[in-house]
DNA sequence: CTGAAAGCGCTTACAG
DNA sequence: CTGAAAGCGCTTACAG
């Protein structure tokens, strides 16, 4: 029971320090320190102990102290034209896991490929040490490139086709699309639409290809008057929505590349007074907020935008502490698990008790 | 340019630090460390100098090296039914203010009254500094007066009428209201519609009234079947938008207490064949994402809902501050302006440039 | 009202 | 491979 302290301050259970790590492990704090930090001059016996320690303590690093010491770490995020629904999942995510590293998120729009290159630098002048890259600019090879030239720690977020030299942290949008057209088959449409997203974005090819391949897959063509092309944009999805339905035969179902672009197709079977989904099933994309604001409530391919941030963060801050003490540090490729999100567009069943 | 330094690390100009205002200001760090704190323990003269000192220098606290020394304050997010627009909005602006104040936040969902009371002891358990209550939490006065009993700092987050004895942050709901029916007036409309939001939130309650006092003001009554009930969802709004709708006579504009019973009615137009705004102006309240995700864009009240975040986590710490310090904290309400965020769905005008 | 001393938990050189 | 020392910028007692 001595891990209770009674004194001023916080009144907590006192966290476990380096010393107390240090102490059980009899090893000097310094030792702590570097298998903390994944420094390689240790032996792997003494490597043990520690860990050994650390985990029965329940030890944690103190972030503010390590800031205290270090400088706070600036994360710089490059971002343009932005959903505004899509950057403040991220941020949240990226916001937190900024707070647990004990780093600084700095936001720096950047409108067009014009004005990377000023962006950019503007980073880099603001100290930046490491670049997370959102799309849609995750998929240009100029910014990319630049960063990677000038040897900043970078990662690319959702970006479905990732460069093998630079980190990134997505979602295999192939897969998501692949599960979501199996479930609409499942449900025994066979009369299945697609609105198809911005073609610039990787990720709107993939889940396009996915799409047309799970219906071949299931010995069905999709004639091409099923397709229609959109933007991303709820606009471009009420445009691509009254073209698919306005054909004589209607589709049984419409898988949209993206949430905005299936809440759009909703409301315009509604405006032609079709029944969502007795008469139409429709399907989403992302799961982001506008998913769960119209009615019927969206069914999606739940993409962890949050963790997405999360996770970006985590690699970009490795990769900065690794710079910054001299050493070479990895690329590496996250992908984060995807989940199917059934909701009533698909169902008919409500899941609200209203 | 002695302030350029060359050396490894961030390679920044090096911040100013206590000691470089205390050397100018010829006192010893500890005062400055009192000025800037507040302590009242200092002589006028004495503070103006140190003032004098961290204005030259651009000084800043380092809030890393604080936190190390004095534990990291613990902020506690009560939330419960969120709208996830609402919400994300207002972590982004709670996050980015906890880290300038070198806090950390700690998210505790509560399901409905009878689960507030774990839920805050929950928060307690986990250390909280201080606690953050948004809606519809914000008008609950058994949250709010547990809270108090228990001494512990406490900021409400929009709700139109805040008690005396705790803080808040807020815009002015009625005040809002009333521009934004003043400028549907001034767009020639006579005849508008209202849809009303949840009756239990004091901002709907707010709205509303001054919607009506406004359309009394320009003397005009206001016919019952031109007011519907909403309850702030998409699915309240496809009801009630619906039911405005059903009328011979249509009105001219329809606002809606919040944006998704908004986006709703254009969809319920949009079904009728109706062109906003030509055949029917609509407005909303809030400015969430939604209202740039429909088409027409949404002309809404902007609700700084970021900013209400940042000004209620920098109003919370600075009474945990205090608190801890054992210094007694002042109540304080804080109004942040709203904004008229004039778009498509009242004026025609296309801002976008596809 | 003001200051000298000690310490928060960690890391960076510097020695072995 | 390992450790003793010094210091990051700040604040908390403790003296005046």
């Amino acid at each position: 029971m001595d891990d209770l302290k009674e004194g001023n301050g916080p009144a907590q259970h006192s966290a476990a320090t380096m010393y107390d790590v240090a102490r059980r492990a009899k090893v000097s704090a310094m030792t702590v320190s570097r298998v903390i930090n994944g420094n390689n001059y240790v032996s792997e016996a003494t490597r043990e102990k520690v860990l050994k320690a650390i985990d029965e303590l329940g030890y944690r690093v103190n972030v503010a102290a390590r800031a205290a010491r270090m400088g706070t770490m600036r994360v710089g995020l490059l971002y343009s034209n932005p959903s505004a629904a899509f950057l403040s999942a991220f941020l949240v995510g990226a916001m937190a896991q900024c707070a647990r590293s004990g780093a600084e998120l700095i936001l720096e729009p950047c409108e067009d490929v014009a004005t990377q290159r000023k962006a950019i630098d503007r980073l880099i002048a603001h100290g930046a040490d490491g670049v997370l890259v959102p799309p849609p600019l995750c998929d240009s090879p100029a910014a990319l490139k630049r960063l990677r030239d000038i040897g900043m720690p970078t990662v690319a977020v959702a970006t479905a086709k990732p460069a093998a030299n630079i980190s990134a942290v997505r979602i295999d949008d192939y897969d998501g699309a692949r599960a979501m057209t199996a479930y609409l088959l499942s449900l025994g449409h066979t009369d299945i639409a697609f609105i198809k997203g911005d073609p610039n974005h990787t990720p709107a090819q993939l889940r396009y290809r996915a799409f047309q391949d799970t219906m071949r897959g299931a010995g069905l063509i999709v004639p091409a008057h099923r397709i229609a092309q959109g933007f991303f944009t709820y606009k471009s999805g009420l445009t691509a929505a009254r073209q698919l339905l306005a054909h004589d035969s209607r589709p049984a179902a419409i898988f949209a590349a993206n949430d905005d672009m299936g809440a759009a197709a909703v409301a315009v079977a509604h405006g032609m007074h079709l029944r969502v989904p007795e008469d139409i099933a429709i399907a989403g994309f992302d799961d982001t907020p506008v998913a769960t604001t119209v009615w019927p409530e969206l069914t999606t391919v739940h993409q962890p935008i949050g963790e997405l941030g999360r996770a970006a963060v985590e690699l970009v801050v490795e990769q900065a502490r690794a710079s910054r003490a001299g050493e070479p540090f990895a690329t590496r490729h996250a992908v984060m698990p995807y989940r199917l999100e059934i909701r009533e567009s698909t169902t008919g069943v409500s899941s609200d008790g209203a």
